[in-house]
DNA sequence: TATTAATTTTGATTCAGATCAATCAAAACA
DNA sequence: TGTTTTGATTGATCTGAATCAAAATTAATA
């Protein structure tokens, strides 16, 4: 489950390569089917353009939330600080995905955005996402579907969290990371990634001498290979077994 | 954490003891300031009432979303079934909260709704709630505010399983139960559990003995005092302290 | 390029929580 | 009312992951 449901296809994006200067807001309507005009007003909207160079900040926890962001390139990671300066990850996110949503409950950021790799972003000011999606229903449509989405998503990670082991959770997020790339046009099978060992462990609930452990015993069975960051797949379905029991599949 | 931002008091509805026949969706609406003819439109999309004894299912996954539903009173669970028919809880839910908003991106259940007792609620069907909301822009925004804090509340969730162990996740759900029933002129310190400690582990990622476990030590602490489900919190500092002290690991 | 710092892997040991098991208490029911 | 069923507590043991520790690899920087 994690990141992907049946609606994935229907809601993703990020396989639209557009290049005009709205960005994401055209891609983000695109896939609800709208008209040349309700494109244009919507092009308006998305008006600031961002760049984010690795380990850059999209945003900081308890800033004041003014703008949802649309990863249009790059790959981040969102989490929260604990007290004792350690944080914890909350979500890797990467090209077509939408940021900012747990913000809008306080009009506070929850979390901090750290880019992984030099990310561009679009901003999307939700005074006025709110606004046009009054005018233009089906946008509104999208972007509740959107927030459920998150939440469906969230609900697969706390199943992750609370009833899998060490080698399951991997090999869940390993499947979980392979359908996005495919879906963005990448190999489903042969992939870098973007984060530490400690920053999937974070985000796994488990510490990284685990993670790498994990690691080297699905290499030892041959069903993926590991270099470093540089993952290969030998055998998706071997691994789609690891994750086990897992009603949390799609 | 869990269920309470600092948002709580502006979004809970749930002190506001309304006798109206739209029941919830006068709540619904009252915090966000709405005038009454405005309160007479949402009065009639909140049209039918619905009775569910305890043990008996508001909805099932899989099963087609029409509407949202607006606990008027009761308690309910929502899980997921796994393969092996274990099922996993995803939250506790009480007078006042929102039901539903995870089946927004598929048009489908991704959960079973179960009443703990005998509960009540609205029906909001969500079309029209769509429809109306784009005329009340006060009602999008609070609602777009109730799925956001849905995020955040999955977030602190994650938090939870990802990093606490047994008596700090134990003692961070007492005090949020605490909490919401404080907010609903409950007392805070002396309540009934309503679920089992099956469920209370399903939910927090631990088996019913642990649980079990943690409430008799907590006891011989003398921080709660338990008798089967009935609660007794003797020292709400220090069980915040058992929530926080926790090493702040990861 | 050399040097330093960060990341990853692997091993040994410990420990929290799972599992197995028994008893006890409380509902549900005949 | 006694009987069955379900839920809760507690103990003994086992195990998966954390922790501690060290080496190996890679990346960053002078």
């Amino acid at each position: 489950m994690l990141h992907d449901t049946p609606l994935r296809n229907h809601l993703d994006i990020s396989h639209v390569r557009s290049s005009c200067a709205s960005c994401s807001l055209r891609e983000l309507c695109l896939p609800v089917g709208l008209n040349d005009d309700e494109i244009q007003v919507l092009g308006d909207v998305v008006s600031h353009k961002r760049k984010i160079q690795r380990g850059g900040y999209l945003h900081h926890t308890g800033a004041k939330f003014q703008s949802l962001f649309a990863i249009r390139s790059g790959f981040l990671k969102t989490c929260v600080l604990e007290q004792d300066g350690r944080q914890q990850v909350t979500g890797f996110h990467m090209t077509g995905e939408l940021l900012g949503l747990d913000a809008i409950s306080t009009d506070t950021h929850t979390c901090d955005a750290v880019a992984l790799e030099d990310s561009e972003v679009c901003e999307i000011p939700f005074a006025k996402l709110e606004e046009i999606s009054r005018i233009i229903p089906s946008l509104m449509r999208h972007f509740h579907k959107m927030m459920s989405r998150e939440i469906v998503r969230d609900h697969g990670v706390m199943l992750l969290l609370g009833s899998m082991k060490a080698e399951e959770r991997l090999a869940t997020f390993l499947l979980n990371l392979s359908r996005r790339f495919l879906v963005r046009g990448y190999s489903e099978s042969d992939f870098n990634l973007r984060m530490t060992r400690e920053e999937i462990g974070s985000y796994l609930g488990l510490k990284l001498e685990t993670v790498s452990r994990a690691f080297s015993k699905l290499q030892d069975e041959n069903i993926i290979t590991v270099d470093n960051k540089h993952i290969r797949i030998n055998d998706i379905a071997r691994l789609r077994m690891k994750m086990g029991n897992s009603s949390c599949v799609t």
